[in-house]
DNA sequence: TTTATTAGTGTAAAATGTACATTAAATTAA
DNA sequence: TTAATTTAATGTACATTTTACACTAATAAA
């Protein structure tokens, strides 16, 4: 019988979080060390159960939480994950959420963590399940939107230079950018607010401090905006 | 306890299947008409439940295939919904895949199906359920992905004219197109072999058909061709 | 043979993307 | 005080792509 409630299966439904940082070294994911069975001590994703009377955006953000300590965090649905040995435990589809956090922002809460680390994507150890899977689909996902339309926002902190901004998308997109085409190109989109504002931690002339323009980027978005780096 | 597969609930996971076609009179979507409890006599898609030995890609043709007779149609992953009250049973978890295909190549297994129909994307009845809002999230990924990428090949028959890929086009991204541009654009792809063969049926001096060329499309798929139309 | 209908074709101007090297500002050391 | 060092900031010429736009070609029917 197709559609009957009373006699469909019932299954575990699972949600994974990918989160994505950016910090002076480059493009990194968050990882914690599980400290339960099964894989106890191999490194993974944060995962948890989705809850009866829960809707799954909610559980991925509780989820975060319980592991990270980490609040308010944006995720958005990646992909839905269903093999059949995919937990070796239990039958258990899993739908797998991501997110772009400013790693500075956030540490206070990360600190108090017990287990979460910070992984240079390309140096992610072995994850367990099919983790692997899961983050390299998020990886090419944020290529793919970072090319669409800039992700800067979340990644860097309130204010920031121009060439943390074009660090950033080389990290992204791991590879490199012509540094005066960039400045020329994202100028042109009008989104930024230059400072008046310098940084002089890294060079003897200063490089002037930007932050983004919010209310112009959400206009903009609605004509969604294409970079072809 | 976030991690205990034995105290975890379990949800009744669902897959809906919405297939998109194309003929004379532009884009389509099949729906049917629901013979059974709750909502009877409504619109929907196409939908059941998840077995427990089942994988979700496997659930969704084997779903449409009970509804419709339609046979080994590839359809790709839209997105997973959870809205608590989403259906008004039970606590359903949805997982909405989405597919194209040639209308006229599956008409015979359709014929014979109950209740099945074709609408027209531009006068879709009110549909039970979320499932409007799948389906407008469906139509946007389809823009999407057919600026990013050719469609034609799935929607239109084997061998068609120029003037109806650009009418798929059209169709699709729901404005007009300037004929010169659109046909030296996709010649420029050189994903097409032109035909010797003429179609006479609609104009005096005839139009060539052309085909698709499925090697040379595979090749350039890997580095994805963008299409700004 | 004229008419009507759809198919098929090209060009010029504008916008965008790309490749590439020098000068500017400030500190530190001589 | 001057020179040397370091990173920031800027512009241009060329190639490519996109856009706007209108007439001729082929054929069948009248």
């Amino acid at each position: 019988m197709l559609n009957s409630y009373s006699t469909a299966d019932k299954v575990l439904l699972a949600v994974d979080c990918i989160i994505f940082g950016f910090d002076e070294e480059g493009l990194k994911i968050l990882l914690i060390k599980r400290d339960f069975e099964p894989e106890k001590g191999k490194w993974s994703l944060m995962g948890g159960f989705l809850k009866k009377e829960e809707v799954l955006d909610t559980a991925a953000i509780r989820v975060l939480n319980t592991y990270t300590g980490l609040q308010d965090i944006y995720m958005e649905q990646l992909y839905t994950y269903s093999e059949i040995d995919r937990d070796p435990v239990e039958r258990t589809i899993s739908v797998a959420y991501y997110a772009l956090i400013n790693i500075e922002n956030h540490n206070a809460e990360l600190i108090q963590n017990y287990h979460a680390k910070w992984f240079s994507v390309s140096e992610v150890p072995k994850l367990i399940f099919d983790h692997d899977n899961m983050l390299s689909h998020a990886i090419r996902r944020l290529r793919y939107r970072t090319s669409m339309r800039p992700v800067g926002f979340e990644l860097l902190p309130e204010k920031f230079k121009m060439s943390q901004l074009l660090k950033l998308y080389e990290s992204i997109l791991d590879k490199e950018i012509d540094k005066r085409n960039f400045i020329s190109k994202i100028n042109s989109l009008d989104i930024l607010i230059k400072l008046d504002e310098k940084d002089m931690t890294s060079s003897r002339k200063g490089s002037y401090l930007y932050t983004f323009d919010k209310e112009k980027y959400d206009a903009k978005l609605l004509n969604h905006f294409a970079l072809n780096f």
